[in-house]
RNA sequence: GGGCGGUUAGCUCAGUUGGGAGAGCGCCUGCCUUACAAGCAGGAUGUCGGCGGUUCAAGCCCGUCACCGCCCACCA
């Protein structure tokens, strides 16, 4: 056979695209013709958690889209029609701030450029992001099928929003009202309870009072927040509150204002908080609304949609910024004699998720979707056991949610986005919800129809994602075979703001579940803890990686961390543990193809099998088991582990270098049966690498030898699967004797420090009960190979040279012939130390046999392992004892 | 205020039915052994956060405390 070479040194950048594109090119990526999906068997299928257009990609992105990427090219070989969908989100707010802030660098207000022209600038910035962000996924090696791809506003999924309005419309889900709403004042729009973030800010308590009309005195109140005051409508206190008993029903002047407000009772308000009186203020608090309307107090709304303060405050306040009328009211406050002092109050404050600004309540009207409905649906589907967590702890935050859900204010002041799907009639006020566009009905025509200026909520288009990509509200194919999906990866941050909406949408359009498996991964986080973010320029780009490293490099090192859903700190230099393993990879595979030249390939039927054989063939299978267990867990970490290990650790480090008795043998026959039985085990590992190595697994692949049933491609190979006739527990153990061994021996080489090429000899006793003996005699070429040993004796009793060294296995007895090199202080030394630890081992072993309540209660294997391991030691214990006294003599 | 996660080798972390403490990196020693120095062979390093309990047996189960972190929550 024709020798392939591979390249002496490795290079990911020879291969990478050149492999993806062929991937691309012959389809691997698709599930085939939809129609003849179902004959071949259940579909895997996962949607991408869509990435915003606003950037590129960071290494969220990287570790959840491996993630996909290793489960996806798992289940394409275990022959599943696979399908993974890619895609991108508008990502409303977030697109248009960037927007914005291009347009400001460059001189433009958007205002001045109108909306039309604005949102045809934001189409271009989509396209460039979007540019960007294929090609990273594509050099990180994601197999989606991009024939699919969808993004939120594109025509179909316009489709599908307006649809769900309307129908939520219909069934009375959405209302349209005059709320107190958060309110972004930097961003201009309206958001939702969970876009507001809240963290502790330094602040004060302020104190003043308030003079009764009736000249009686005065009421003292305490506030955060002075300017509001601006906007007081009333007074309240607790019903039941002796100190105010007198004063319910009377009014109060409010200082800087000159408005009569009365003093009611509400029980809201806590008696032992301040002075027990609270302002309120109904326009700018969500409490004090809430106790408006229980007393039918007027609304009064104090700001303008930018935060500054608008008509309704004095003249004085007017145009102000919250921050700048607070220190004005306090120092007007304090100039007329009502305040009484102030304290330092650190306190929570919300923030826009989008751009750090503090929020505000405000008054407007807005859009909203009466959540309690679709949430118990969404519980019911999690009751049911139709959605699983990996972890299983997240439901908690899930189900926490759920239940204490409030409704969702889904319209936003802006211009990037889905367009409210609602018309007025300037002339007769008529509002028109509609799945259509009305001013292009005939009917219509002459009527003076404007639509709605708002648009909806990014999310309300990310929470159909699903089933919208797959052509929903249209009953196509795709949506009949691939859906309801399988799994979906995403990360913990966003479970009420997708996770939960996809299941709520889904169970209320679909009648189920969007997928079965949710698997929620951590953040990843830079060595300090730290989330990362372009503010911090702690971040890690995903393309730097698979520059410096390489995909798979990149795929296997986050998959190997990803462990538990646990957050992952990261620094770059933690891709050198992946690249070291596709180096290996490498090299093992150049040098069973290097020794592939001018040999025959044995067919694999024709093959005769040793013991060693054997062993690889277990350990291969231990591994499939070990990967499919995790895999189908989602232990990532494990199913990684389990490769790498299977292929560093016993095919590198035991079964190739054992392999290099029969390549360099003397034995033609001997020579090929070696090397066929080295290329089947590699194509198998390659196999079982795919999921985690794809590009180096699919270059080495292609160039090994077709021996006939070889699949064209590693992507769409049949993954390695469990197989009970490959398990050989007993000549794994046996093999394990002998690397016992061969362990003992080098390590005594290294302690000693005789040179390697120093060949060396010893004698082997066995004890009467060990099995291994046999196994380890016709395996004496190997191990001689294995130590460097010239000569290996088997012995009854005692060494039959003067001179040697003992050491002792479980089972045997080794004795070395180091006369040259002896150290006999260093000799000592070092079996004191074995004494000592297996001195301490029988100590232990004997403790619990001596104790009754171990016989007793202890399983019988459990108690019989104890007893060998004592018989073992003790055997231990008294060789060396022999040993010692003879080397001290 | 409620909930959750973490505390294991110098660093980052595994440890899934309770039964002889592990990996990678780093460190030390010896090797350019005809695949790989991004390698090979070997080595050192742990009161498994503290205390108490259950058990014949606890890193693992229970209780409690401490510290770190996250999420949720209208106390002006």
């Amino acid at each position: 056979m024709k020798a392939v070479e591979l390249a002496k040194s490795f290079n990911h950048k020879e291969f990478e695209d050149r492999i993806y594109a062929m991937w691309k090119e012959r389809g691997y990526f698709s599930p085939g013709d939809p129609s003849e999906v179902s004959a071949k068997g259940n579909p895997f299928v996962i949607v991408i958690p869509p990435p915003n257009v606003t950037g590129v990609l960071h290494m969220g992105h990287g570790l959840n889209n491996s993630l996909q990427d290793v489960l996806v090219r798992y289940h394409r070989m275990l022959g599943e029609p696979t399908l993974w969908v890619p895609g991108t989100d508008h990502a409303g707010i977030a697109t248009q701030n960037v927007v914005d802030r291009k347009l400001r660098e460059r001189g433009i207000d958007k205002y001045d450029l109108g909306r039309e022209k604005f949102v045809e600038e934001t189409w271009k910035v989509k396209e460039e992001h979007h540019k960007v962000i294929t090609r990273q996924l594509e050099r990180i090696g994601a197999s989606c099928d991009w024939s699919r791809e969808r993004f939120t506003l594109d025509e179909g999924l316009s489709r599908a929003v307006n649809e769900v309005f309307v129908t939520l419309y219909e069934r009375d889900l959405i209302y349209r009202g005059y709320y107190l709403v958060n309110w972004c004042p930097s961003c201009g729009t309206a958001l939702s309870d969970d876009e507001v973030v809240h963290w502790e800010e330094a602040g004060k308590l302020y104190r003043y009072t308030y003079p009764l009309e009736d000249g009686s005195g005065n009421i003292e109140i305490a506030t955060t927040r002075p300017e509001s005051m601006l906007g007081d409508m009333a007074v309240a206190v607790h019903p039941e509150d002796g100190r105010y008993s007198n004063v319910v029903g009377k009014r109060v002047t409010l200082p800087l204002v000159g408005r009569s407000l009365p003093v009611i009772a509400d029980e809201y308000v806590d008696m032992e908080f301040g002075s027990g009186a609270v302002k309120i203020t109904p326009g700018h608090d969500q409490n004090d609304y809430d106790i408006a309307r229980r007393h039918e107090l007027e609304l009064l709304n104090i700001l303008n949609p930018d935060g500054t303060l608008n008509e309704n405050v004095p003249e004085r306040y007017r145009d102000l910024s919250v921050k700048d009328a607070r220190a004005k009211v306090v120092e007007d406050l304090k100039e007329q004699g009502y305040y009484l002092g102030d304290e330092d109050n650190p306190h929570q404050i919300g923030h826009c998720y989008r751009c750090n600004s503090v929020i505000e309540p405000y008054l407007s009207e807005q859009w909203f979707v009466r959540m309690r409905p679709l949430a118990d649906k969404a519980l019911g589907a999690w009751k049911r056991g139709e959605v699983r967590f990996y972890p299983k702890r997240w439901e908690n935050t899930y189900t926490a949610w759920l239940e204490n859900i409030r409704d969702w204010c889904i319209s936003r002041q802006l211009w990037w986005g889905h367009r409210i799907p609602v018309w007025y009639d300037q002339d007769s006020g008529e509002m028109i919800v509609s799945r259509e566009d009305p001013t292009e009905k005939p009917e219509n025509a002459g009527r003076n129809l404007v639509q709605d200026e708002d648009v909806l909520d990014t999310w309300f288009s990310s929470w159909l994602w699903p089933f919208s990509t797959l052509g929903w509200p249209e009953q196509t194919e795709d949506l009949e075979v691939f859906f309801p999906t399988s799994t979906l990866v995403t990360a913990y941050d966003i479970i009420f703001f997708w996770v939960a909406r996809m299941i709520m949408a889904s169970m209320e359009f679909m009648g189920q579940a969007p997928f079965r498996d949710i698997y929620i991964t951590g953040l990843i986080r830079d060595k300090q803890g730290q989330k990362m973010s372009k503010s911090l320029g702690n971040g890690i780009d995903p393309l730097d990686v698979v520059n410096e490293f390489g995909a798979d490099a990149h795929k296997f090192t986050l998959a190997f961390l990803a462990t538990s859903g646990q957050d992952i700190l990261l620094e770059k230099d933690d891709f050198h543990f992946g690249s070291k393993f596709a180096n290996k990879i490498w090299n093992a595979s150049r040098y069973i193809l290097m020794n592939l030249h001018g040999r025959t390939l044995v067919p694999a039927d024709e093959l005769s099998f040793t013991d060693v054989d054997r062993w690889i063939y277990h350990r291969l299978n231990e591994a499939a088991v070990e990967v499919r267990r995790s895999m189908e867990a989602y232990r990532f970490s494990s199913a990684a582990q389990a490769v790498y290990e299977f292929f560093w650790s016993d095919f590198c480090d035991w079964y190739i270098e054992a392999s290099k008795l029969s390549l360099y043998s003397d034995d033609e026959a001997e020579k090929d049966r070696g090397v066929s039985l080295l290329i089947y085990v590699l194509e198998e590992s390659l196999r079982l690498l795919h999921p985690f190595m794809s590009f180096i697994t699919e270059e080495i692949f292609t160039q090994l030898p077709d021996f006939g049933g070889k699949a064209e491609s590693a992507i769409v190979a049949s993954y390695p699967q469990p197989n009970d006739e490959r398990s050989a527990p007993e000549i794994n153990s046996r093999f394990e004797s002998l690397q016992e061994l061969v362990r003992l021996i080098r390590t005594l080489r290294s302690e000693f420090t005789i040179p390697p090429a120093k060949r060396i000899s010893f004698e082997i006793t066995f004890e009467a009960d060990f099995g291994g003996g046999e196994f380890l005699r016709e395996h004496v070429e190997l191990v001689s190979m294995l130590t460097g040993a010239e000569e290996i004796g088997f012995v009854d009793e005692q060494p039959s040279r003067e001179g040697s060294v003992a050491l002792v296995g479980v089972g045997f007895e080794v004795y070395v012939y180091v006369r040259d090199v002896v150290d006999v202080e260093a000799q000592v030394t070092r079996l004191e130390k074995n004494r000592q630890k297996a001195a301490k081992q029988l100590e232990n072993t004997r403790r619990k046999l001596d104790n009754p309540g171990f016989l007793q209660n202890a399983g019988e294997d459990v108690v019989n392992k104890e007893r060998e391991k004592e018989q073992e030691l003790s055997r231990q214990v008294e060789k060396l004892d022999t040993y010692l006294a003879d080397l001290k003599v």
